[in-house]
Parts: C-alpha cells; sequence; structure tokens
RNA sequence: GCUAGUGUGGCUCAACGGUAGAGCAGCUGACUUGUAAUCAGCAGGUUGGGGGUUCGAUUCCCUUCACUAGCUCCA
C-alpha cells in the first residue's frame, strides 16, 4: 500500500499531514523549509523507502519511492555525496566539482593531486560502505549568498565558490551536511545515509570543469547504488547482458563490418554487411520514390572556392579534409549541401515546380576526434541519407510534418523508440536573428501541431539552422542523433538561388536539409544492437542455410537452391562433411532465420525439414509453401 | 584533442626479467553423419611500431599508432 499522505516533521518535534494534491506552495507557507527536516522515513512494499517531497511540473507534493524516477534520483545523488565524503576521507585536500545523480547512478568531479586508480575504487568503496554504516543524519541549512561564498572559501572549495557566486545576488543557498562533511546541493536529500546499502564504483574517467575544454580536466568517478545488493547485482547483470548486443563485438561474429588499424574511423563492409546495406539502400529508395523525391549523386571532393560560398570554410574548416588537384585546392565534402546547391542552379525553376525533394545517398567525411571514435556509431566517414527540399515559404510547414511522419513511419517499422530534440542557434553561426527565429518557430510549430514532445537543446544547431534531431538508443542506452531535419535559409542566399514567381519576379526559395537514417553506418549499428543481431528475414543476409545431412543428398540440397534463387531467396548451401549438429550449431551462432535439413527421408518425400533460429524444430514442409513464408517476411516489410 | 586504461597467432584468452601456450578457426586424413560442437595429425606468433635500460625484454622505461571508457564534438 502506498502511502498517500505525507508528514513532515519539524526540527521541533511537532508533525504536519499533508495529503497528496497538495500543491508545494501550500506546503511551503505551512512550514518554513528552514524549519522542515525534509524527510519523512517509512517503508512502502516492505522496501526501502524514504519519502520526500519534490515539485513536480504539476506544482503537485508527490510522494517518492525508489522504484520512481525522483527516487532513485534522490538515492543517487545522495550517494554521490557519501562518495565525496569518503574520497575526502581518503585523500584530504580533494577539491568538489559538481556530484549529480544521472541515469542508473551518479558521478562525482574532483579535483585532486592523487590520480584514481581502480584498486582506489575498492578503496573508496569500502569508505563509502562504512559512511553508511555511520547512520549519518543528512541535514540542509541555507546561508545568504555572501556567507555562502565565504562559508565555501574558508573549506577551500574553489569549485563551490564558483558555483555560488553565478547564483543570482540575495539568493539563500542551501548546504546538505552529513556527518563532518557538507556540500553546496538545491537537494533534496535522503534524511541519513542508512538506505545505501549496495554501493558500486564503476570508473574513473576525465571532464573538464563545466565541460569547456578550455578548462582544467578534473577526475570524475562513477558509480552506482541500489538499497539492496541484490538490485545491485541484477543491475550490473544486465549491463553485461546489453554488452553482449554491442555492435562492434557481433558485427565481427557476423562478419558484417571491421575497422581496421591502417583507416582509424573508415569502416569497411564486408560481403554480409554489404548484403545488409545494399537491403536497407533499396528500402530506402523506394520509400523515397514514392514520396515524390528525385535522386542524385554529387562529387566527394570540390574546389575550396565552393567551400567559402557555403560557409563551411569559416564555420566547418576543423572537420575538413583538403587536397590538392594540380595547382588547385580542393575539400573533400563534409556536407552534401553545396552539391544539391549546384544541381538546382543548374536551371531555372518556377513556382509551380515546387516542392522539390533532391535526395542523395552521399558520402562525407569529417575529421572527427580520434577520442570520439566508436565503432559505426561515430566515424570518419559515412553515406547520409539527405534529402535538401527546395519550398515556398508557405509550403515550410507542411513540408516539415511530412518529414516527421515520414521518420517515425521508417522508425516504426524497425520497431524502434526514438526521442526527438530540438536545437537551436549556435554561437558560431551565420545569418540575422530574423531568419534564425522564423526558422526555428517553424520547427517548434511543427512539433507542437503534431503534438510532439521533445527536449530543447539551447545553442546546439547547425551553424546555417536550427534543427529536430531524432535520436534513437544503444544497447547500453546511451542515444545517438540519427535522423534530423534543418531548416536553412542561409545556403540559398549563399548560392544566390532563385524561383520564378507568378510575378514573373525573382524569388528565394526556402530549403529543408534531412537525414531519416542520419548515416548508413550509425544507423546499422543501432540495427544490430536493437536486433542483437537477430536481424528479421527482410534483413537477413543470409535468409536460409540449406543443410544436407551427407555427401548423398548433395543434389537435391543444390536443386533446392536453385529453386530459392529463382525466388531472390537469400541461400546458402553447407555441405560441408560435418555432422548436422554441428552445421545448425554454427547457423545457429550466424543467427541465420530459417534452416533447411534434408536427407533421406526428405529426398524420397520430395520435403524439406525446416528448423527456425526463433521457434526451433518446425518439421517437414513443401518447398514451395516454405518459399512463400519467407518471401511473405520480406513482403511485409517492404512498403 | 584531453584524462585513464588496454594492445600476445584469423578469433577468444593464458604466461613471464631467461626469446611464448591453450581452445576455436585453418590445412591434411579418417568417419557419411538426423536438429547447438566426430576423431587424429599438421601448420600458424620477430607478444601493435620505434627507441632505451639490461648479460638477456614480450615482461621495466620513453615515444608513437590503434582501441576502450568518459569529457569535448557530432550523422
Amino acid at each position: 500500500m502506498i502511502m498517500e499522505q505525507i508528514k513532515v516533521t519539524l526540527k521541533d518535534g511537532s508533525v504536519k499531514e499533508f495529503h497528496k494534491g497538495v500543491t508545494i506552495g501550500e506546503v511551503a507557507e505551512a512550514i518554513s523549509s528552514r524549519l522542515a527536516k525534509e524527510a519523512i522515513g517509512g517503508e512502502v512494499n516492505g522496501i526501502v523507502v524514504d519519502l520526500k517531497y519534490v515539485l513536480n511540473e504539476d506544482a503537485e507534493v508527490s510522494i517518492l519511492k525508489f522504484e520512481d524516477e525522483g527516487g532513485k534520483d534522490l538515492f543517487r545523488h545522495t550517494s554521490s555525496h557519501i562518495l565525496a565524503q569518503a574520497v575526502q576521507r581518503l585523500y584530504p585536500g580533494t577539491k568538489l566539482a559538481i556530484g549529480p545523480a544521472i541515469d542508473n547512478g551518479y558521478y562525482y568531479d574532483l579535483d585532486s593531486e592523487h590520480r584514481f586508480t581502480q584498486e582506489d575504487l575498492m578503496k573508496i568503496e569500502k569508505e563509502m560502505e562504512k559512511i553508511v554504516q555511520e547512520n549519518l543524519e543528512i541535514d540542509r541549512f541555507e546561508l545568504p549568498r555572501e556567507e555562502a561564498i565565504a562559508f565555501m572559501k574558508k573549506q577551500e572549495e574553489p569549485y563551490k565558490v564558483e558555483l555560488i557566486e553565478d547564483l543570482p545576488e540575495g539568493a539563500k543557498i542551501s548546504f546538505y551536511k552529513q556527518g563532518e562533511f557538507v556540500d553546496l546541493c538545491a537537494g533534496p536529500h535522503l534524511p541519513n545515509t542508512k538506505p545505501v546499502k549496495a554501493i558500486k564504483l564503476l570508473s574513473v574517467a576525465g571532464a573538464y570543469w563545466r565541460g569547456d575544454e578550455k578548462n582544467k580536466m578534473l577526475q570524475r568517478i562513477y558509480g552506482t547504488s541500489f538499497p539492496k545488493q541484490k538490485m545491485l547485482e541484477e543491475h550490473l547483470h544486465r549491463i553485461e547482458e546489453a554488452k553482449k548486443r554491442d555492435h562492434r563485438k557481433i558485427g565481427k561474429e557476423l562478419d558484417l563490418f571491421s575497422i581496421q588499424e591502417e583507416g582509424p574511423g573508415f569502416p569497411f563492409f564486408h560481403p554480409k554487411g554489404m548484403v545488409l546495406r545494399n537491403i536497407l539502400e533499396d528500402f530506402w529508395r523506394k520509400a523515397h520514390q514514392k514520396r515524390g523525391y528525385e535522386e542524385i549523386k554529387t562529387p566527394i571532393i570540390l574546389n575550396e572556392e565552393l567551400w567559402h560560398t557555403s560557409g563551411h570554410w569559416d564555420h566547418y574548416k576543423e572537420n575538413m579534409y583538403f587536397t590538392k588537384i594540380d595547382e588547385g585546392d580542393f575539400a573533400v565534402k563534409p556536407m552534401n549541401c553545396p552539391g544539391s546547391m549546384l544541381v538546382y542552379k543548374r536551371k531555372m525553376y518556377s513556382y509551380r515546380d515546387f516542392p522539390i525533394r533532391m535526395a542523395e545517398l552521399g558520402l562525407v567525411h569529417r575529421h572527427e576526434l580520434s577520442g570520439a571514435l566508436h565503432g559505426l556509431m561515430r566515424v570518419r566517414c559515412f553515406t547520409q541519407d539527405d534529402a535538401h527540399i527546395f519550398m515556398l515559404p508557405h509550403q515550410i510547414k507542411d513540408e516539415i510534418k511530412g518529414v516527421i511522419d515520414f521518420v517515425d513511419y521508417i522508425y516504426s517499422i524497425f520497431g524502434f523508440k526514438y526521442h526527438i530534440e530540438l536545437s537551436t542557434r549556435p554561437e558560431n553561426s551565420m545569418g540575422s536573428d530574423e531568419d534564425w527565429e522564423l526558422a526555428t518557430n517553424a520547427l517548434k510549430d511543427a512539433l507542437e501541431e503534431k503534438n510532439l514532445s521533445y527536449k530543447l537543446n539551447e545553442g546546439d544547431g547547425a551553424f546555417y539552422g536550427p534543427k529536430i534531431d531524432f535520436h534513437l538508443e544503444d544497447c547500453i542506452g546511451r542515444t545517438w542523433q540519427c535522423g534530423t531535419i534543418q531548416l536553412d535559409f542561409q545556403m540559398p542566399q549563399r548560392f544566390d538561388l532563385t524561383y520564378i514567381g507568378s510575378d514573373g519576379e525573382k524569388h528565394r526559395p526556402v530549403m529543408i536539409h534531412r537525414v531519416i537514417f542520419g548515416s548508413i553506418e550509425r544507423f546499422i549499428g543501432i540495427l544490430i544492437e536493437h536486433f542483437a543481431g537477430k536481424f528479421p528475414t527482410w534483413l537477413a543476409p543470409v535468409q536460409v542455410k540449406l543443410l544436407p545431412i551427407a555427401d548423398k543428398y548433395r543434389d537435391y540440397a543444390q536443386k533446392l537452391v536453385t529453386e530459392m534463387e529463382k525466388r531472390d531467396i537469400r541461400v546458402e548451401l553447407d555441405d560441408r562433411n560435418e555432422k548436422i549438429g554441428f552445421k545448425i550449431r554454427e547457423a545457429q551462432l550466424e543467427k541465420v532465420p530459417y534452416m533447411v535439413i534434408v536427407g533421406e527421408k526428405e529426398m524420397e518425400a520430395g520435403t524439406i525439414s525446416v528448423r527456425s533460429r526463433d521457434r526451433g524444430e518446425l518439421g517437414a514442409q513443401e518447398l514451395l509453401g516454405f518459399m512463400e513464408t519467407v518471401q511473405q517476411e520480406v513482403w511485409n516489410k517492404t512498403l
């Protein structure tokens, strides 16, 4: 039974009760947060449970338990304080930066002479457990801003001082104290350290102070914690399981692609990976043809002048590769847009021609930082499933909505869950404020009219325009931007694109850049992890493995293979001199959707014996019926 | 690029201041096989590259390249 009421114990010992649904304002009015001990402990459903009041979106007081996201945050945030306390006990003089709760855990950024090693983490864990055992009360107190700064100066915490200095004048600054340890913190926290029973510190990594590479690099310790040891073990087990889906691992096992030392960030696609890639491209082409896109292809190397015109020289040079041809300076394209601009400019357009949807599977090269490379997810050369849509101003919203629907349609075919982000004008950008506002509002309106929720990323847009991003998750929950829709008033201006309006005058079209897969490479990475290599029949590089039981059935098997190939079924014959169990095992490990086994029985009856990767033995079948089943699974997924 | 870590045959891993070992894969042969591994034999590595310390380095040190996690950046 979940408690539906909140008890607040005040410092004077009296108890106030509030019922769920009360607003935070009402609580605040009734009690001063200074007086409240803040936390009301208890047990819910027999699990840890420290209740807390927090302000949720509806400004209602809600009751948290560990299973709630808010409850977990509370728990993790307190854990991060315990981590900081343990580190300061073991390594006096360590300066504290920030230590928030994150998905599945928490971290603390520390500035210390000492370089933390894996062994140190064990020691720190032990100390954290001690702090938990000490069952320290966690108390909140507030100081006026100036006193807070003085206090943190006295504590020799320069990062905290800097944080407080950024808070507005006259603000009350809250602190949390547990034992000898005091930390600047908005809270809320658990009432004491006791519930943090199972602690695991996971890794140390560098992190710049305030995320700025010009600042000092601090040491970040990542950890996780749970109210019960068993929950921690389950969590660690889940992480291990998830790692088995890693596309780099499966890509190697299934021989789909590789990345060699000779080409860091430049992936090689193997025969089976190419089959998958071609399926995706065919699928993509059909979907685009159906929606009024025309396909083009533009060169990879273009002269430097073009990149000055496009603005890439000023805004993207750091990420570009350059080369010389004869005496001229050339660049390898990092984006496809300038090429499309030139295709647009080859002729005159009428207002009647719009919208013009120009698609290109364009190979781009970008110099990504070496430390940022990651399998197929972040590479230095990749194929964007790009399209540039040229429009009349009044078509903007409908086109954006059309692309949003298109993305949703494609992702749903693969069964992907995604979230949307809207990124606004970055610092290093071009164009007028008015254009940016217009463009940003167009994207925002389209999202809102479609009733889609999104996360706002201030300052994260492209240098030529704001963007809507579609993010997909990998096996361990990291998200990767795949689809994006970017509205651009700059490029058409820079390239002086025009069309002839109904008035006979020249006008400027508007343009959007968009990708749906994002890049074929990244999309394949996501795809591998999503299916853990068990591709559905329509995507499987090999759909059927033909397994004759012995040499003498080879001819019969070969005949079946020929029949299947006639129907474009991707079939492989395994006529090696091996036992059937061995061949089945290998086909299963290759994650082939269907295995067809033939021996004496089948040859005589003119049938086949079918085994499914996912459903096991399916028994004897007619060849024709089986082939139809396979084809059905493919056609169902093709538009 | 930054911080930390890793780098042994095609793959997964072992060992160690005295010039490397296993399993799988490969090759050869036998077996002719009924739904997740048949048996035997053979071959395969100047321990990522370069330099140094040492009588001797794969092991210690420096440097470089690549990879991993995170930061930064981004499709």
